[in-house]
DNA sequence: GATCAAATCTTGACAACGTTAAAATAAGAT
DNA sequence: ATCTTATTTTAACGTTGTCAAGATTTGATC
């Protein structure tokens, strides 16, 4: 009486529903992700992620202690993600360090706009006490060491450590409140005189590391 | 059977359960504001203002269509206290034009982290389609207006206006990352050798006004 | 002042949600 | 083959957002 035997690939394939998921935890993983992008946060629901990943309403249960452990999952893979996208945003820019730096900042902006249900949660205060979560709290702080690094790069002879800290958290700053005020603040490139927010986000990067030439 | 005749104050004096409130609307706004800074968005509930505010569950519908329509009340009257608080923060700096913006600055993270439940719900993306709400869209736009001619105040010959705008929107990126990395970040101003977050915001935004000397 | 319409509030109900308990089923070890 | 454990389901509870129907108050009109 078993069922066919399927190498644990599922995927959206077949309407295969053995009682066993095989792989349940990142399969609500994915859901949750999908839906908070198509959806929205407020159409994201424990219920909703078991139901696109065809199991029942208490099977995640299982494999996450809360609903906000799942998003917490979600904000952790979200970081990874995120990450990748800067270090790669930065590899495609050669090696002068002012450059790097703007390319991180594209990518960081383009990440936000691009996900910007993800991006919210990963920053957005959805999470309460997300401390409890080491594995969101380690991904996080990867993603901001990406950038600090790049910011370092960009002084060398740099000696006290607190001004090089100052110079990462300006630059932190101001990156991210680009992306929060692109995704919620409903900015327009075009009102800048500029066709997408990369370019905007490039050209106030590109302003900020060359000063007046004096 | 009359009950005693009160001259419509309510506030929280006696236990006056007259069938009509009064002041409901307002009352609600000031129960969902109190809930959000106490115990977060997570228990700010419809009902529960209503509670709060000693009315019953369906009570609220006769004044706001929504939840969310609460939601956007709250947050276009913190909207309005926000530019106040910007105002006033920059009426105490003087007339130099640099500090001025500084004091701007600090108001803005002084804010954020003084209620930022109230910050998160007035920028996070919350309220989904808040274009809709005409009120908050306008209490929006003057605070930003704020920040916009205060930057504009400090470089008074300024022929394009495209150029004012872009290092308005860096300023504002700035302070509103700041802002957010402070309430969601878990950043800690001693990390940086200093004592609070409006050293900090003081520290960063002079910084940023005082390009290294040439 | 009596009457009537509008505004305001209450009770009661419904579906959806987060969460738990108990029972059912599959997987793996002995 | 049996037993233990991990996984999943069904059923249920309390809470929430929301609506419909009825009750109460207010204010205008005669």
């Amino acid at each position: 009486m078993k069922s066919v035997e399927q190498p644990a690939s599922e995927s959206l394939s077949g309407a295969g529903q053995r009682y066993h998921h095989g792989d349940l935890a990142p399969a609500l993983v994915q859901a949750a992700r999908e839906i908070l992008e198509t959806e929205g946060l407020s159409k994201l629901s424990l219920r909703a992620a078991a139901r696109r990943a065809g199991v029942s309403q208490a099977a995640p249960y299982h494999h996450f202690r809360d609903k906000t452990a799942l998003l917490a999952a979600v904000a952790a893979e979200g970081h990874r993600t995120f990450t990748r996208a800067m270090v790669e945003g930065m590899s495609q820019a050669g090696t002068d360090p002012a450059e790097r730096l703007v390319a991180c900042g594209v990518a960081y902006v383009d990440f936000a706009t691009h996900n910007p249900g993800l991006f919210r949660l990963m920053f957005g205060g959805t999470i309460e006490q997300c401390e409890i979560f080491p594995d969101l709290v380690a991904a996080g702080a990867a993603s901001y060491r990406v950038l600090e690094d790049t910011v370092a790069a960009l002084t060398p002879g740099q000696s006290e450590p607190e001004a090089l800290q100052i110079q990462a958290l300006d630059a932190w700053s101001t990156v991210h409140g680009l992306a929060m005020l692109m995704i919620d603040g409903g900015l327009d490139p075009v009102h800048y005189g500029l066709d997408s927010t990369s370019d905007l986000t490039r050209a106030l990067l590109r302003r900020r590391l060359t000063p007046l030439s004096c």
